[in-house]
RNA sequence: GCCAAUAUAGCUCAGCUGGUAGAGCAACGGUUUCGUAAACCGUAGGUCGGGGGUUCGAGUCCCCCUGUUGGCUCCA
């Protein structure tokens, strides 16, 4: 007998070799129907995998991340076997599981089409249908590696060829399908109840473009038929915030054919940009920072010094003038350190914080290009920050409340990533050690919890990066802190210390919204579309019932300029419920809709497109009741 | 950049196997002066992304180019 602790601490005896999936079942039906896959003193195992020992036994369901995993891995097995079913040419690359659903990559002359897409998923039902086992077997290296020449599999013949020395190599059979696999997986093709291909795409072997390009379908798949639709409704609701769409209902901004990735800002996108940028220096001002503006194209020496003409140059943009050669600047550093050159800084001085809102180019492939979310050129929030070693924690602590205090205005939660060193770095360890332990104990001593991204710093030095959640759940990368070791040196900034010597100052680099573009593409899909009335670009409608109320409404709207109120009217000759119609399509915040009534009673009747009519009030009140919204920034 | 899909009026889209373009909304003109999500009538609007080819004839078929969309990182 052994003895089996599960995850609340109680614990019961079993035979030996009883299976995860029968402790499931013992425990209760309930469980052995959703469970998918188990953890067996940590470790994540198939449910028919028997037990031998004396356990810590945690059975996982779809609601388990690892469940899910098992759940989708299954069913991308499922799909790559009805693929090889309905086209038995076909070669099998890799097919794991993702955040989202799964994926299978195939090699195949002939890209598949949405009516393959169809008879594969004809296919998979069969399978499901079919209930079939999946049974788990492993081999040892050369017989892996015969069976998978035998079976014409040579991707997964690489694959083998490419695991380490000391791995298992395992194999899972469902049917007639077998695939190398490490797990784990579902008992049974059978609990695969709603499950559907998503898209079709290219997709290079190993994801290097020196290799094959292969087919990907993407998928996803549920326990449950109404999960499923949630999922799909999920999508809908994306595709309905997306920012490109209502950027172009808004009118905020647009993208034309004559500059791919060069966004155009129309007046209201303009208004949004405006009072973001505006909000940044207030901030900024408050917190002791200068702001500076340094020149869009500089000399290629400048860029040679920097090392972008070494590291950076197949994202650069070049121009000539007269007879020399020119950047156009992908980042903001190079001008700033020029700037903190210009006179000497005492340790007094330090330290000295110098933001920019710098227009940056940069080129991108001309396929990741996306919206405002992936553009050629951008305006980031940047600033360095030049200072002795010891203000390094204070600093970083600094700009982590900065970031805070600016998400949370906007309704975002994030988390945070702290990436270390990568292979090829500039500077010695005990450097990296040094900055890497000053990061830390800024989060630390902030209570912040972070997760470690082992080797995915910059080359010249760690970083802090912000990802915020926006209003559906999805992440983006914002914000981020860098400590740069390579700059100073290279541009040999100095200060003047206590001792009377040159010393070099540390310097950190960061962003806040990281590109405004960005980030307006981010909040107007966070609000989809729905501003909040500080950030709104027209803040209230002004609507007539008839003519007779334009003049009081022209005066009305002189008062509103003067308080400073972002407004338009509507004095057209329709009926009040279109005017409704046409400023809630347009998202305003406030409609007034003024007629006999209110003209007599000197007031407005206010509705908000939130919370729909709230009735007449005195003009004042309503000015009083918008005015403080806006500063509240609610 | 690569793979695939795609490009028709300001927007959303129709146009079957080739026979010289159509709807709704928007715009504009007129009528209606109306109380909280679409009044009525009418008018105008497109060298069908660009170039080349096949054909008696091309929005439709073929080739090239450009833009757009989804992917190409998440390692069996």
């Amino acid at each position: 007998m052994i003895k089996i602790t599960t995850k609340d601490g109680s614990y019961q005896d079993y035979s030996k070799g009883i299976t995860l999936g029968e402790i499931a079942s013992s425990i209760s039906p309930g469980l052995a129907r959703e469970a998918m896959a188990g953890k067996v003193n940590g470790e994540i195992m198939d449910l028919m995998q028997p037990i031998y020992n004396d356990s810590l036994v945690n059975i996982l369901t779809f609601e388990d991340l690892e469940g899910k995993k098992a759940y989708w891995h299954t069913t991308s097995h499922i799909m790559a076997q009805a693929v090889k079913r309905l086209y038995p040419d076909i070669k099998l690359a890799i097919g794991p599981s993702i955040d989202n659903g799964f994926y299978y990559d195939f090699d195949t002359e002939k890209p598949f089409t949405p009516e393959d897409m169809e008879s594969i998923e004809a296919e998979m039902a069969k399978i499901i249908k079919e209930d079939l086992k999946l049974e788990r077997f492993e081999l040892p290296r050369e017989e892996a590696i015969k069976y998978m020449q035998e079976i014409g599999e040579p991707y997964k013949v690489e694959l083998i060829e490419d695991l380490p020395d000391d791995s298992v190599i395992s194999f899972y059979r469902q049917g007639e399908f077998v695939d190398l696999c490490a797990g784990p997986h579902i008992p049974a093709t059978g609990k695969v109840k709603a499950f559907k291909l998503l898209s079709l795409a290219g997709a290079y072997w190993r994801g290097s473009e020196a290799n094959k390009m292969l087919q990907r379908i993407y998928g996803i798949s549920f326990p449950k038929k109404k999960q499923l639709n949630e999922y799909l409704d999920r999508l809908e609701e994306a595709k309905k915030r997306d920012h490109r769409k209502l950027g172009r209902e808004l009118d905020l901004f647009s993208i034309l054919d004559e500059g791919p990735g060069f966004p155009f800002f129309h007046p209201k996108g303009m208004v949004l940009k405006n009072i973001l940028e505006d909000f940044w220096r207030t901030e900024h001002t408050k917190r002791g920072y200068e702001e500076i503006q340094t020149p869009i194209i500089l000399n290629k020496d400048l860029w040679t010094r920097s090392g972008h003409w070494d590291h950076y140059k197949e994202n650069m943009y070049f121009t000539n003038i007269d007879d020399g050669e020119y950047a156009i600047k992908p980042m903001n550093c190079p001008g700033s350190m020029l700037l903190y050159k210009r006179k000497m800084f005492s340790y007094r001085d330090l330290p000295v914080r110098m933001g920019e809102l710098g227009l940056v180019h940069r080129h991108e492939l001309s396929g990741v290009l996306h919206g405002l979310m992936r553009v050629r050129c951008f305006t980031q929030d940047d600033a360095h920050i030049f200072m002795l070693p010891q203000h390094i924690k204070d600093e970083i602590i600094g700009v982590i409340d900065l970031v805070d205090y600016f998400y949370k205005i906007f309704g975002f939660s994030y988390h945070v990533e702290l990436s270390t060193k990568p292979e090829k770095a500039m500077g010695t360890d005990e450097e990296w050690n040094t900055a890497i332990d000053a990061l830390r104990a800024a989060l630390d001593e902030r209570g912040m919890e972070y997760k470690i991204n082992e080797g995915d710093g910059a080359f010249y030095g760690p970083k802090i990066d912000f990802h915020l959640k926006d209003s559906i759940g999805r992440t983006w990368q914002c914000g981020t802190i860098q400590l740069d070791f390579q700059m100073p040196e290279r541009f040999d900034l100095t200060y003047i210390g206590a001792d009377g010597e040159k010393h070099r100052p540390v310097m950190i680099h960061r962003v806040i919204f990281g590109s405004i573009e960005r980030f307006i593409g981010i909040l107007i899909e966070h609000y989809a579309g729905v501003f909040p009335a500080w950030l709104a670009p027209v803040q209230v409608r002004l609507l007539s019932i008839t003519d007779r109320s334009a003049e009081y409404i022209k005066g009305l709207k002189k008062m509103f300029e003067d308080r400073g109120i972002r407004l338009e009217m509507d004095l057209r000759n329709e009926k009040i419920g279109y005017k409704i119609r046409e400023a809630r399509l347009q998202k305003i915040p406030y409609m007034l809709v003024v007629g006999d009534r209110e003209v007599e009673n000197q007031q407005v009747a206010v509705r908000s497109r939130k919370d729909g009519d709230l009735g007449a009030m005195n003009v004042d009140d309503f000015l009083d009741k918008i005015q403080n919204e806006i500063l509240e920034k609610k």
